[in-house]
This record gives C-alpha cells, sequence and structure tokens, in this order.
DNA sequence: CTGTTAGCGCTTTCAC
DNA sequence: GTGAAAGCGCTAACAG
C-alpha cells in the first residue's frame, strides 16, 4: 500500500508551496502566477499522478459539488428518468454530481435526503414528484422542513401551496385544453374525458382546462369518466366506456399507459380509431408511438422540468434568492389516431 | 451563520470525551460503554441536532460510501433505468449511494469516473453498456485501465474478452435458443429471424442461439433478415420482410422497439397476429404490453443485471477477490402474439 | 507574487 | 471503559 500523492509531494516536487499549488489548480483568479511555475506544477502534479481529495476540499470549501435527486422508489418509471436528463444535462455543465436518494424516513423520522444534506454529502436537493401522489399535506410539511433548515431545494411538479419553496410544475391545465380544442376544431362535438378517479391537482387540473375549452365552443357536450383504480386494472372500465360509444365520437385520455390500453382494446374489439372514435392522451412517452394507430399526445414538459429544477437549484445555492415558481406548458404532438 | 455542532460539542455537553462519542455513534463493537453513557449521548445529540460531517469521516475512514453508475449518456433508455432499479435495492442495503458518472473524457483523455474514483467521491464503479454498443475494444480499454490501478469495478452486459475483471453479462444465446424452441414446439417450421446487421457480441450470440434450437429439431427452416440500420428507422425493412410472409409462419425480432414497429406495421398491412404471422421479440419491457395483440418477449434480466452486479462490487470493495463473472438467463414471457 | 500556517471534524492508537 | 492527541489533505488568511 503506497502512499497518496499529496500537494505537499507535488509542492516539493516542482519547489513551490502548497498554496501555489492550490491555486494553479483551482485556477483561482486574483493571484498571478508566471507561465513558468504553473507549467512546471501542472507537468509534475501529472508525472506524479496526483489527484485532488475531494474529502479535503469538501471539508475546507463546504461544498461537495454533488445534489441530491429524490425519487419515491422507483427509479423505473419514464416519468422519472426523463426529467433525471434534464437535470444532468444542466448539473454536468456546472460540474455537479447527481446523487439519487430516497426519502424514506429514519428512526428519528427524517428523509434521507435531508440527513445527507446534514452531513454535507449533497449541496441541494431535487424533489421529483411521483405518480399518484396522493398526499399533498405530506409533500408541504417536507417542504417546512426544507424551509426551516434553509435547505437549498427545488420541488419539481409537486403543485404545493406553499409559496416560499422553489417549485417548477407543469400545467396540466394547459395540456386539458389545448388537447379538448384541438379534438374542437377538428369538429368533435360529443367528447369524452376519461381520466381516474384521484383527488389530485394533476387531475383537478386536467378537468378544469377540459372544461373551459369546452365552455368556449358552442354545442360541445362533454362526458367525464372518472375511472375506479382498482390496482391499476382500468380494462373494465375502458370497456364500458368503449360501449357508450355512441354517445361520443372523440375521446380525451388522462394517462399514457391509459391510452395505449384504449387503443389495444379499441382494436380487440373492432373500433376504429380514428374513424370511429378519436383518441388523445395528456401524457404518453415516446415507447408508446408504435401502437396502432400511432396515439396522439399531450407531450410532458419532463425533459424541461428538470432542466429548470437544476437551473434554480444552482442559482439559488450560488446566491440564495428570492422563491421562483413556475408552470411549465405542454405541447400537442398530433399523430395518427385523433 | 452559526457554527456547525461538531461531536467535540456533543462531547462537552455529555461530559465525555469525543472518542467515546464516535464510538457510540458508530456502535463500534468491541468497545463497551455503559448503557448510561450511550444513552445520555445520544440524548445530547439529538438535542444539540448534531449530524455527522461525513467529509471528515470520509477523510480518516478512506470511504465515501457511494457507488458511482456510469451510463453512456443517456439515462433515458429503459435498458438503463432497469438495471438501475437492481443496483439501487441492493445499494440502499448497503448503506451505499449512488452517483451517477459519465465516461466522457476530460483534457486529459480520462473518462470522469476515473477521476471521481481517484478524487475518493466513489469507492467503485459498476458500467453498464449502451445499447448498439460497437466498440469492444474501447471497452477493453477501460477495463485494463481499472485493473491497472485496482479500481474497484464490474461490467455490466459488456461481454468483454478480458477475464480477470467482475463481469455480470446476459447470456443472449440463451434467449435467441429459448425463443426458437418455443416456437418450434408450437409448430412452426419455417422461421424468420429480423435482427439489425450489427457486428455486435450480443447480436452474435442471438444468431447462434437461434440457429441452434433450429438445427436441434427435425425440418424447420431458418432466414436470417439482417436490418440495415438507417438511422433507427426500420420501417422499409420490416414492410420487406412482412411482405416476404409467404415463407414462414412465424418471425422472431430482435429488439423490443423492432417488435411494436412491427406489430404496428401488420396491423397497418391487415395481417393478423398470430393467425397469419406469429411474432416473438428477443427484448422489450413492460411498456410493450399494450400493443395489440400483447407482445410475447423473451425478457432480459436486466433488474437481476443490476443486483448481481452491485453485490459483486461490494463483496470486492470489502475484500477484494478472485474475479467474477456470470452469465444471467432470459424468460420467455408468452403473451398473445404467438 | 509566493510561502507559512492554522485549522476543517473526524477516527483511532495508546495510555490511563 | 474512557480520554488525549495525532494527524487525514486541503484552502485561505496573512505575512513576507
Amino acid at each position: 500500500m503506497q502512499r497518496r500523492i499529496t500537494s505537499k509531494d507535488v509542492a516539493k516536487e516542482a519547489g513551490v508551496s502548497r498554496a501555489t499549488v492550490s491555486y494553479i489548480l483551482n485556477n483561482v483568479k486574483g493571484v498571478r502566477i508566471s507561465d513558468e511555475t504553473r507549467g512546471r506544477v501542472l507537468e509534475v502534479a501529472r508525472k506524479l499522478g496526483y489527484h485532488l481529495d475531494i474529502h479535503a476540499q469538501a471539508m475546507k470549501t463546504n461544498r461537495s459539488m454533488s445534489i441530491g435527486v429524490v425519487s419515491r422508489r422507483n427509479v423505473t418509471e419514464s416519468r422519472f428518468v426523463n426529467v433525471l436528463g434534464g437535470i444532468k444535462d444542466v448539473l454536468m455543465k456546472e460540474k455537479y454530481n447527481i446523487l439519487l436518494c430516497s426519502d424514506e424516513l429514519d428512526e428519528m423520522g427524517y428523509p434521507e435526503y435531508y440527513r445527507l444534506y446534514q452531513s454535507k454529502k449533497i449541496d441541494g436537493i431535487i424533489s421529483i414528484s411521483y405518480q399518484e401522489q396522493l398526499n399533498i399535506e405530506h409533500a408541504d410539511k417536507r417542504a417546512e422542513l426544507m424551509l426551516k433548515e434553509r435547505i437549498p431545494c427545488v420541488f419539481a411538479d409537486y403543485h404545493l401551496k406553499n409559496p416560499m419553496v422553489h417549485s417548477v410544475d407543469i400545467n396540466y391545465y394547459h395540456g386539458g385544453y389545448i388537447a379538448a380544442r384541438h379534438l374542437i376544431e377538428k369538429g368533435h362535438r360529443e367528447i369524452a374525458f376519461m381520466v381516474p378517479n384521484l383527488d389530485t391537482e394533476q387531475e383537478r387540473q386536467r378537468i378544469q382546462g377540459v372544461s373551459k375549452a369546452v365552455e368556449e365552443a358552442e354545442n360541445v357536450k362533454l362526458t367525464v369518466y372518472k375511472l375506479k383504480n382498482s390496482s391499476n386494472d382500468f380494462e373494465n372500465n375502458i370497456v364500458e366506456v368503449l360501449m357508450d360509444r355512441k354517445k361520443y365520437s372523440a375521446i380525451i385520455v388522462a394517462w399514457g399507459l391509459l391510452a395505449s390500453q384504449t387503443l389495444y382494446l379499441a382494436n380487440r374489439m373492432k373500433i376504429n380509431v380514428p374513424g370511429e372514435i378519436a383518441v388523445i392522451s395528456l401524457a404518453g412517452d415516446s415507447s408508446a408511438i408504435f401502437t396502432y394507430p400511432k396515439l396522439s399526445t399531450c407531450e410532458l414538459p419532463l425533459y424541461e422540468l428538470g432542466v429548470k429544477s437544476a437551473q434554480i437549484l444552482v442559482d439559488d445555492i450560488n446566491s440564495s434568492g428570492l422563491p421562483v415558481s413556475m408552470s411549465l406548458p405542454c405541447k400537442l404532438n398530433i399523430r395518427d389516431s385523433c
């Protein structure tokens, strides 16, 4: 086991002091160092195979250059992963690393990421909402904790009540509105809206958005079907709605998976889409594009959500300012199902 | 800005020494401490809001308790994310955190994760192959580097030549074999195999596995279609193969997305699946289950891949031993398309 | 412009 | 069983 090469070794070998080495390696400005010295030190560092000890550095600077990204357990959901992509792209540029955290509580009732922050393992937190997140009060409580302890933190897609924490949300109202609007412009006058029966801000906004578009139009009738969520198997629900198809010419479906399933069932029931019924989904990822027919969706700005969240967090860490809160619009992606 | 609470503060307040505090908080065995003292210290720590400084600890112990997971850029691929799930479940139990790394090279030609290891930010590395990873020599070179510097490292799904590094692979041969075998048992005698024309171990194994099953059977004819990869748009290729359909009664498709697209096109061309042609895919994730008809797949053991990789890495860090290399079998998941 | 030095907060050996 | 003290490798304030 051989000793680690430290900045001391580099300094000695190069015939300068440790401070000089530190200045050069960190590119500290406001210190002028002759190009010759600089070159020599860099060369020696390379030759000796010197590597910074990040813990020693962190100890001095009180910065770990890591950001915690919190997910509710399931890293597998495509929603999570798309947001992560946006976060990663921003943080890489800013020299931050991403540390995956859970929010499971420890014996003392604190979430893991709280501990990681207090231990200085991460400099800030991005919390991404999880699907079917019912318990908003719970999230609000977490936000309180962050606020109280002044922990740099951004809530992504949480739609919190608390206006003092940074938040980036998705404008589901807008999504519902433009989707319904599109159908109306296409001439549909009887529209069904299929949405899981959940008491979440997300679904509430969608219903409002869809309703708004309908209200603005003339002679358009809307039927909202609230699907009972029996362990995520909506088959029976969907079949019922499809049986009802004399009552409308188009369906808006709240979720991507639900939409795929709807198309599947339509195929099975020999219902022509979009001929007999047009279908549009208010979410859904690219994996859904090979449904038959290709699904028209209202794309959620997931990548953007990640980008904005990361930017806000980095800004906050660098100079904590006023709380930022924004809401990102959706984008229509019309393919073949309507 | 108030001073950080240190173990010194806790020690003073509790009337013991810092060493005692450390022993208690880390649950060090081989040191007997009266329950009364232990309780008092814990209580004081809680009251004062003491939190360990993880960098100071890491500096002493030379352990950062983080593992780097390397992905080639695209964290969005479902392949990556499923493996990650397995890794996460194991590492959480072992008290390790996951740090997402890229393998982009820095000015000095080292991948990011190499730097992170040398800086002691991570204790080991799990490298997950990326799809269509063509350049095996390149990967072998990375493996050399890890080996030379004795960096704890596991290569997941790389099929490296070097037997000295830990590796966990997927047995694509097995996947191809059981899929073909299933079709043969179902009575199919003319089988087509559609595979992207890539010179990778993965596709080579698949072809071998499928061929093997065909050879073992009597009177079965296999036609291999190598698809030219023009920017991942295989539509024309697939249509051609489907036009050829008098020549076979079943198709094996190498990739999940390709399979979805095949079903889509079959629908569009009014070809009945599995009536006219049966279809089975050698990969594909759960998002594909709402194709019409529901796609039969040979499931890749992605979660397991993550689990095994993480276990091997942790073992290696704790007591570096002989190189482990294993290959995980696939699993048939027969739904409606064959 | 460069060097000296004092810690950052922790663990752990060694003495008591 | 408990305590004193020696660093781990770095940065930044200060002195030269």
